[in-house]
RNA sequence: GGGCGAUUAGCUCAGUUGGUUAGAGCGCCGCUCUGAUAAGGCGGAGGUCCGUGGUUCGAAUCCACGAUCGCCCA
């Protein structure tokens, strides 16, 4: 044996230890910076990084995002583009406000400002930089290749800067507003949420509140009243009028109350009006002693939004607690009273209810309707309600002054900026429009501490300064820059500005800003937009300083690399990084910030559940690679069809290992008869070999490549993984199979041809499973030598050949009928290593080149090509009839299946008045069964096998059988594969070496075969040397 | 209430320009191969491709309406 020149395979891969021998390996060659400069210079290809929250470890469900984010950027790295590899980091705002608020024991807001602002932005820096460091690692691990040292962090002044710019322009538009409207409230993190953060159904939770109904003493009507139906107790001091459907029919039920008629039951009643002659009433309050309740006249209005499907038809309205409540307190002129203050207690002037929460008010205002008389009846429901999405605390509502952007002048360039992206799938283009077309204000203030400072400063002369910049806030100060560590509360608050319109000295709103203004600012922030000279570290910002090493670039950078090429995050970011990004870049620069986005949808267990600590179900990040490997976990998310939920788990994962298992099986087989052998590869150089098997793998390989770049081209993974295992399967159980004995000595074409397309399969596959193409790599192209590249990653794209597609075709159809030759086999009862006399066949003509694959693999003796009888039923080729012959294939069709045709010479078939060509009709099965014959038919192919055993036939069964069993027992025995025996068969089977002692040599590497043993069973021995 | 998807074998899911008898994996049953062997291959059972209409020579695929589920919005 020659010196091994590939290592040899374990049975099977250890993904998590070679992939940490690949990560070490990478590192030590330095394979990624010498990728980046080999395509330095390059066409670029702009990717930009959706800021991940550098809050906990990565789950499993951003995995299949940062998989895709990797696999795309290798692929066109492989292609010879030039990227930036820039990740980012979110730092800042509610989200990472409450986990430190947990971590430290904090309750409240009081609790926050209790333990210093100061400090606790310190804490909440601490967490982003430690959980950063803690994404970067499992990135890693993950085989994400970025420029790890070089992220962007949000909370950098430099970002705040740009989007403070932003908040300038959107001033300058006159966009900008203070409203003052009902929103939904987090009574534990002290502040309103918007539209966007709020949406989702993970938001809501089926929760148990009191349901009670009221009665509302109609005023001048004696023993009249309405009755209203609520669930929410605590508004019910904050009532000012009730509301009715003008068009409803109500009626006055026996105990006086007024209710819709299609919610009162059966009965019959002492009145019925519509709803709008309720109208105008006015009725006694519930709470009318309380002092904010003094004055006021509460009133019935209508309302065409009251429904009819549950509740009474009659709507409390409290609009200080309620959205719609207070819509209709603007068009109705309705004093507004907020009853709650911003922890969602009672404010002073409601009586004993005074700091009571709103759960607890509950049974006090219960108690007192009671006792006035006004209690119809108290229940409880359970039903769908609004929870905060960070903290999961039960939202209230409250009127309170919020910031907002004004969406309508942008609402349609956005809708034409959409239009320009490509997305992946394409429907999500549709639900950008819809998302686009129905998206309110943005609400961009939050009443919170470590956030975007937001740079408005109202003056009391009416004015609105809004700072466009740190150099315009130093340039304006009247004190407080001293202290100015960075720009975030609590430095920034103590800053004093001089009104630009009066000169006065103003001071900053205390709110801060939606995390979503931090994330939306990336493609000018990290780009260095109109930044006009380049600055090092210009990213290290405030409270990103001695975090991030990244450069604040210039602006000739911006241009070349903005817009992005592609994104690709999870669908909800439709409403949320999509969106901003959109809306500030349109804002800005009046287009779109990327041009092609690939979304997907979500991460659920195997069994296609969701994911929840709680539940036991949820997978960690970190032991998913750990037990699985990151490449298995590639190939799930890979080979998932992005716009459904993926079931993630170790069961799937199992199934690819199988799946990957065939591929290195193949490897493993080539390396360990290269050895045998002796075979050295020869980087660079295509095979030309003669055999058509050999030339039908390298045809299948070109389009291996084909199909697998058209995929990548479209984004689409799904498709790379399909071909790729459609393409393993054809080398293993084909090529492999075929081929297997030309491997068993030297055949030059053999080895050259399998090593070539095993490179190449590996080379299409590596950016979906880095380390394990790695690691085959270092063992197929085992000798390093000038121009040989160490990685596969330093290999470049394959070229894809000219596919040969006669060639493909025609072992297209062999495979068929071998196929349909062994259904034959097993619907005649006889075993495949039984040798059969003939086989005929129809309808793959184009096999006859190819005869001798289907004779050794079926086992027959010759083939033809004429069934026995020569009477096949015959089927039109509707492709290619359809469009010929239109409504007259119909009869056509029928004339064939009932054998109304002829076949004269030359393949052609005379039907009703048409003649056809042979491809323009199908074999479909014979009419008549024969004995000795048995048929099987597929897709318009017939093979008739015949199952005629003769003597000859019968011995050389035997003899196969044979050496079989011999070769069974050489692999019992635990003998190499290049090891000689010699065996004794018994006496009985000596007629078997008459004819054919020196076949059953060759086959089981015997040196003497002799029939004299006495036992029934045969015997092997290892012979020495 | 409006919008966007989905509905294909017992389960999980492919199926992009409309084309013969609709596929894969898992599970079940049978067979088979055998140096991929706790594997591989073949076959079987299992499908009104949600329903109803329409377009077409031909519809899982295109259109309309409806049902159910999911998502987004109101």
């Amino acid at each position: 044996m020659a010196d091994p020149v590939f290592s040899p395979l374990p049975d099977k891969p250890d993904h998590p230890a070679l992939e940490e021998q690949i990560l070490e390996w990478w590192d030590r060659e330095g394979i990624f910076h010498r990728l980046r400069e080999r395509n330095r210079g390059g066409p670029p290809w702009s990717f930009i990084d959706g800021p991940i929250t550098a809050n906990n470890p990565m789950g499993v469900h951003h995995a299949w995002g940062r998989t895709l984010k990797d696999v795309f950027q290798r692929y066109k790295a492989l292609r010879g583009f030039d990227q930036r590899y820039q990740n980012g980091f979110d730092c800042q705002g509610l989200w990472v406000e409450v986990e430190v608020e947990k971590a430290l024991g904090l309750n409240s807001k009081r609790d926050i400002e209790q333990y210093g602002l100061a400090e606790f932005a310190a804490r909440c820096k601490e967490r982003v930089a430690h959980y950063a460091e803690v994404i970067t690692q499992q990135d890693r691990r993950l085989g994400r290749w970025m420029d790890w040292d070089n992220d962007y962090y949000t909370f950098s002044d430099t970002n705040i800067e740009y989007i403070w710019r932003f908040l300038k322009e959107a001033d300058r538009r006159g966009w900008l507003y203070k409203g003052h409207r009902s929103t939904q409230w987090c009574p534990r993190c002290g502040t309103s949420l918007s539209q966007h953060e709020q949406a989702g159904e993970e938001n809501y939770k089926e929760l148990d509140h009191p349901s009670l109904h009221v009665r509302f003493p109609l005023e001048g009507r004696e023993g009249e009243s309405l009755v209203v139906w609520t669930t929410t107790p605590w508004t019910l001091p904050a009532n000012v009028a009730a509301a009715v459907k003008p068009d409803a029919e109500y009626v006055l039920r026996d105990d006086g109350g007024w209710v819709a008629r299609e919610l009162a039951g059966e009965g019959e009643f002492a009145q019925s009006v519509r709803g709008e002659d309720l109208v105008g009433l006015t009725y006694g309050g519930p709470f009318d002693d309380l002092p904010p309740q003094a004055g006021i006249a509460h009133r019935v209005i209508p309302w065409d939004e009251v429904s009819l499907s549950e509740g009474t038809g009659i709507v409390h309205i409290a609009p200080g607690a309620g959205t719609e409540d207070f819509e209709l307190s603007r068009v109705h002129d309705l004093p507004v009273l907020v009853p709650i203050d911003e922890e969602g207690r009672m404010i002073s002037g409601y009586g004993e209810l005074e700091g009571l929460s709103t759960a607890d008010v509950e049974q006090p205002v219960t108690d007192a309707l009671r006792e006035r008389g006004l209690l119809v009846d108290a229940a409880r429901i359970t039903h769908r309600y609004p929870i905060c999405w960070r903290c999961k605390t039960p939202l209230v509502f409250r009127v309170v002054d919020d910031w907002f952007i004004s969406a309508d002048e942008i609402r349609q360039p956005l809708l034409e900026a959409n239009a320009t992206v490509e997305w992946t799938p394409g429907f999500y283009s549709k639900r950008m429009d819809d998302w686009l077309r129905n998206m309110g204000d943005w609400n961009i203030s939050r009443k919170r501490y470590f956030g975007l400072p937001l740079p408005f400063y109202p003056c009391e002369c009416g004015h609105l300064n809004v700072v466009g910049s740190r150099e315009e806030l130093e340039r304006r100060a009247t004190s407080g820059l001293d202290g100015l560590q960075e720009l975030h509360r609590p430095w920034i608050d103590d800053v004093k500005l001089r009104c630009e319109q009066c000169e006065c000295e103003v001071t900053r709103i205390p709110e801060v800003g939606d995390a979503w203004l931090d994330a939306g600012i990336v493609p000018f922030s990290s780009l260095g937009w109109q930044n006009p000279g380049w600055k090092a570290g210009g990213y290290a910002t405030g409270a990103s300083h001695g975090l991030s090493g990244a450069d604040l670039p210039d602006h000739p950078y911006w241009e070349k690399w903005f817009p992005a090429d592609w994104i690709s995050e999870s669908r909800e970011q439709i409403r949320l990084w999509f969106y901003s990004m959109s809306f500030m870049a349109v804002t800005l620069h009046g287009r779109s910030p990327y041009q092609r986005v690939l979304a997907y949808e979500r991460v659920r267990d195997e069994t296609g559940k969701e994911m929840h600590k709680s539940a036991g179900n949820s997978i960690e990040a970190n032991e998913a690679i750990g037990r699985m490997g990151a490449d298995v976990m590639r190939w799930i998310y890979a080979e998932q069809v992005p716009s459904q939920n993926v079931n993630f788990g170790y069961g799937p994962a199992n199934e690819v290992k199988r799946r990957l298992l065939t591929f290195w099986n193949s490897v493993s087989f080539f390396v360990t008869y290269a050895n045998i052998e002796g075979y050295r590869p020869r980087w660079g150089e295509r095979p030309a070999p003669e055999k058509p098997l050999d030339r039908w793998l390298l045809a299948r390989t070109d389009q291996l490549v084909a199909e697998a770049t058209a995929e990548f081209e479209r984004f689409w993974s799904p498709g790379v993984v399909r071909a790729w295992e459609s393409f393993v399967d054809d080398l293993s159980n084909w090529y492999i199979r075929r081929s297997r004995r030309r491997f068993y000595g030297e055949d030059e074409a053999a080895f050259s041809t399998l090593w070539w397309s095993l490179v190449q399969a590996v080379r299409v596959v590596a950016p979906v499973m880095p380390f394990l193409s790695e690691r085959l790599w270092q063992v197929l192209v085992a000798e390093p030598g000038e121009g040989v590249p160490e990685s596969v990653f330093l290999a470049g794209w394959p070229e894809a050949g000219e596919p040969d597609e006669t060639l493909l075709s025609e072992i297209d159809q062999v495979i068929r009928v071998v196929s349909l030759g062994r259904k034959a086999r097993d619907l005649a009862g006889v075993k495949h290593r039984q040798p059969l006399p003939r086989l005929a066949l129809r309808g793959a003509e184009a096999a006859r080149e190819h005869e001798d694959e289907i004779r050794e693999e079926l086992r027959v003796g010759e083939l033809v090509y004429t069934l026995p009888d020569n009477k096949v039923a015959l089927k039109p080729n509707l492709p290619v009839l359809g469009p010929k012959l239109g409504a007259d294939v119909a009869r056509v069709k029928k004339a064939l299946e009932e054998g109304r045709f002829e076949l004269p010479s030359g393949g052609k078939v005379v039907v009703e008045e048409f003649v056809l060509e042979p491809d323009e009709v199908l074999a479909h099965e014979r009419v008549a069964a024969d004995p000795g014959w048995v048929f099987a038919e597929e897709d318009g192919v017939v093979v008739a096998l015949e199952t005629t055993i003769t003597p000859e036939l019968e011995l050389e069964g035997r003899v196969l059988d044979l050496i079989h069993r011999l070769n069974t027992m050489r692999k019992e025995a635990g003998l190499e594969l290049t090891d000689r025996i010699s065996v004794r068969l018994p006496a009985s089977q000596s007629d078997l070496l008459d004819q054919h002692a020196d076949w059953i040599k060759d086959e089981v590497l015997a040196v003497s075969i002799e029939a004299n043993g006495g036992s029934a069973e045969p015997e092997i021995a290892k012979t020495q040397g």
